[in-house]
DNA sequence: ACCATCTGGTGACCAGCGTCACCGGCTTAC
DNA sequence: GTAAGCCGGTGACGCTGGTCACCAGATGGT
């Protein structure tokens, strides 16, 4: 499919008239897997739309890090949105997870769509919406949740995403996502085996 | 000062004609304090703009709790707006810390309003991009620091709201708002008067 | 063949903090 | 005056999870 064919497809309840005005002033950007999208404290001149692929959001502080959620096609990046608008900087990061197709919108042009295009807020809130249940939830799940649970949450949701039950996944990296130790990964993901939630099988991960 | 006058004043920036449908569809309400706003779970009908007063905003699951931010005048509720506009229940809860006035619009209104009036926008774009913020940095120290800091972090934040060094305050309170137990937050007050932050005396806490 | 590097797996140790049980002091109600 | 409640304060204990040190197996490069 052609790239504004997929703009269309995607954010088709945007309406006509917005969506052309997307197309002339935003941009078309391919990126691999891994490129660095937006960096704490940097300030966002382009807020990007998810074609294709998906974006992993999260806190960094020193070494450790903490999974925000995932920014997947027909989302945006409310965060870059705040960033842009507020011209404050960004509180997170934002990495292509895999290859992902975006499409750029200038901040310039964003704060006149506001006014002139009303529906292009119904995005941007929807999002926002979505996005803060996500944290509470995230902060709930810090605050009252053990090890244990936030894991099996994690995982649950990762195989929610990929559609698949057997997930290719190191323990160093669940560790990273949820912002502890890899050793600790590993007792607990013992302790899920003999629970009998998930089994573990040369380097992969399936959930029962 | 009358109560439109209070409204016109607190949000001028929201324009003539906006604060005038305002006027005429929403609604004053006066309540003390300790009044329940928003429960956990609940549907949203109206969405409160804070005209004088504060309104905590927390997050429950059984008894422990945890502060999340503040609502102060000339800001809004923007978990009751996202509950309101999204059709789904509340995360959080809201309760009025002080004898608080607020003016209360419909959720019906408040739809026709973000198209009619892009201005009102702003407002809310503005109320979302600050409660992100405080709620990433709630993750953040929920995350990286330890008691010690967040205690003080938030004695810190207490004193600035308040604009004077001395608090009025129990220890259970501050550990209800923290998510910890009292006698925690007694050892932790007590290690922060050792190393000279602050000082105690006649149930009243002075920050140094 | 050999080494470097990645993986998961373990045991020991310790800090943070939640919990329990129990003070004594101060205020308020009766 | 006495009893009931709230307040801060303390010591003991145990669980969770972060850290360290170290292992063995798989993989891949030279």
């Amino acid at each position: 499919m052609s790239q504004p064919a997929l703009l269309r497809s995607t954010y088709a309840l945007l309406g006509e008239d917005l969506l052309q005005a997307i197309e002339t002033h935003g941009q078309y950007m391919d990126v691999p897997a891994g490129t660095t999208l937006v960096r704490e404290g940097q300030f966002v001149k382009v807020v990007p739309l998810v074609l294709h692929g998906t974006v992993k959001v999260f806190t960094k502080t020193e070494d450790k890090e903490l999974l925000l959620y995932y920014i997947r096609p027909s989302e945006s990046c409310v965060m870059s949105f705040a960033a842009g608008m507020g011209d404050e900087p960004s509180k997170i990061m934002a990495v292509a997870e895999e290859a992902t197709t975006l499409w750029l919108l200038p901040v310039a042009q964003l704060r006149q769509w506001v006014t002139e295009f009303p529906r292009i807020n119904l995005l941007f809130f929807t999002q926002y919406n979505q996005r803060y249940a996500e944290l509470i939830d995230t902060i709930n799940a810090l605050l009252f949740n053990r090890l244990d649970s936030r894991v099996y949450q994690y995982l649950k949701e990762k195989t929610r995403m990929k559609g698949e039950l057997v997930l290719d996944l190191r323990h160093r990296q669940i560790a990273q996502d949820l912002g502890t130790a890899r050793e600790v990964v590993t007792r607990v993901m013992k302790r899920l085996e003999q629970e009998g939630k998930i089994k573990q099988a040369d380097g992969k991960i399936l959930l029962l």
